[in-house]
DNA sequence: AACTATTTATAAGA
DNA sequence: TTCTTATAAATAGTT
């Protein structure tokens, strides 16, 4: 469906090779959607172009659609429940294995080791890439120190609000003691002052430090949105 | 496409339902395994329809794909292997995929994502480690740039020489037809010249040839200029 | 299942 | 990359 007819082959033109993945693939998770909504299907569809980059589109949460697919029996799941544990060496495994290996290598080169594989391009996306890591990990040192300082300065007010209370109790106390019932009203005016900055600030030392962490725990979870669906997997992920 | 056009929602009649899914199916199914040929892609596809039956398409073997997908950074999902069974739940396999989060949470880390876990010195530290990267990845990217324009000097150079050659065959060929024998002596020490010009200095065009090379490089270099602060990325993104 | 009239997808080119 | 356009493919509704 183009200009011309072409054969299906592998495109040989790089260049031409990914102008058709863009086009292909964006026709192909379209109509993936349009099947799921279409037919009340659920659907699910993982491309990885030639440069390894993922793609992805499934109609509903694509680890309910895995999970469905692994427990089908008609999965083209070849390796069945009979394992004699020893016997077979685990491809599984091995693909684990395979995984950590190139896990370790981008590492290293992000480290900027083991450079010598990559071509001038490559090296141009990895400095890029490494670049808005910095830029990113400036933006949450800054936040960090932020956080320090308001944390700080909200002790500091309250420190200096305990001493302040203390410092007017005395003064209370004087005062009672010096002219006896007429203290009563300066008394009565300053105590209820107080007592109300307590009550909604007392718990405070402690809601200061909930404040505190409610900021952290916002941002550790704005990436994995916060949707109703519960979602345990993502909370997981945080845990290390 | 069709006799008329449809809106893209769920089609209620369950017959007509049921025929479109079948259509549609083969249609993202062939879709798929297309893009995967024509572009070198390793592609998955699930599909369950209304009434539960599984239809799958895989480039290679579904496993791959589903644990590439898994162990990939950038899907959506993280780390949830499919659970062989309920068989004995490896401790190597489990041992293999700790150590694949552990990985990939570095990786995300250091592209600047979740960073919500790491305090100031930590950050500190990420932040020293993507710089000597950049350095790294800046120093190779010059390395690279450096051999491919010594190659192409190279290129130029033995070009000119077949020139030269030619040239001066050319020279001695008309000088022996109007001097007779006399040319031969001198072709004898033109041509012994010629070598050693060529490491010194008849090589004008040579000369002038790597002049001219140098030059360019100092264009080259000269545009991102602005300060002294030396910064070889701007330099070498130039080229290319 | 087949058959078309149409809509879509997309190959090529700009 | 994005847009445009001619043409190939997919497919909705029909037979």
């Amino acid at each position: 469906m183009g200009r011309g007819k072409i054969e299906i082959k592998k495109i040989e033109n790089v260049n031409s090779r990914q102008v058709t993945f863009s086009k292909r693939r964006a026709g192909l998770l379209k109509k993936a959607k349009e099947l799921a909504i279409l037919c009340d299907a659920e659907v699910g569809v993982i491309v990885f172009s030639s440069t390894g980059k993922l793609y992805e589109f499934a109609s509903t949460r694509m680890e309910q659609i895995l999970a469905r697919y692994n427990t089908n029996p008609e999965s083209s799941k070849l390796i069945t429940m009979e394992n004699k544990t020893e016997n077979e060496p685990q491809p599984q495994a091995d693909a684990l294995k395979s995984e950590i290996a190139k896990l370790q290598l981008v590492q290293r080169q992000m480290t900027g080791k083991e450079l010598g594989g990559l071509n001038f391009q490559e090296l141009q996306h990895l400095e890029h890439q490494l670049h808005e890591g910095i830029l990113a990990v400036k933006d949450r040192k800054e936040q960090v120190l932020l956080e320090q300082l308001e944390k700080s300065k909200l002790q500091k007010v309250v420190l200096e609000n305990e001493a302040l209370r203390e410092q007017v109790e005395e003064y209370r106390l004087r005062l009672y003691r010096e002219n006896g019932q007429l203290g009563r009203k300066n008394s009565g005016v300053c105590s209820s002052t107080v007592c109300d900055c307590r009550s909604e600030k007392d718990g405070n030392s402690d809601t200061s430090l909930r404040l505190g962490l409610s900021v952290d725990i916002c941002h550790k979870r704005k990436k994995p949105k916060t949707e109703s669906t519960s979602n345990d997997s993502e909370t997981l992920t945080v845990l290390e």
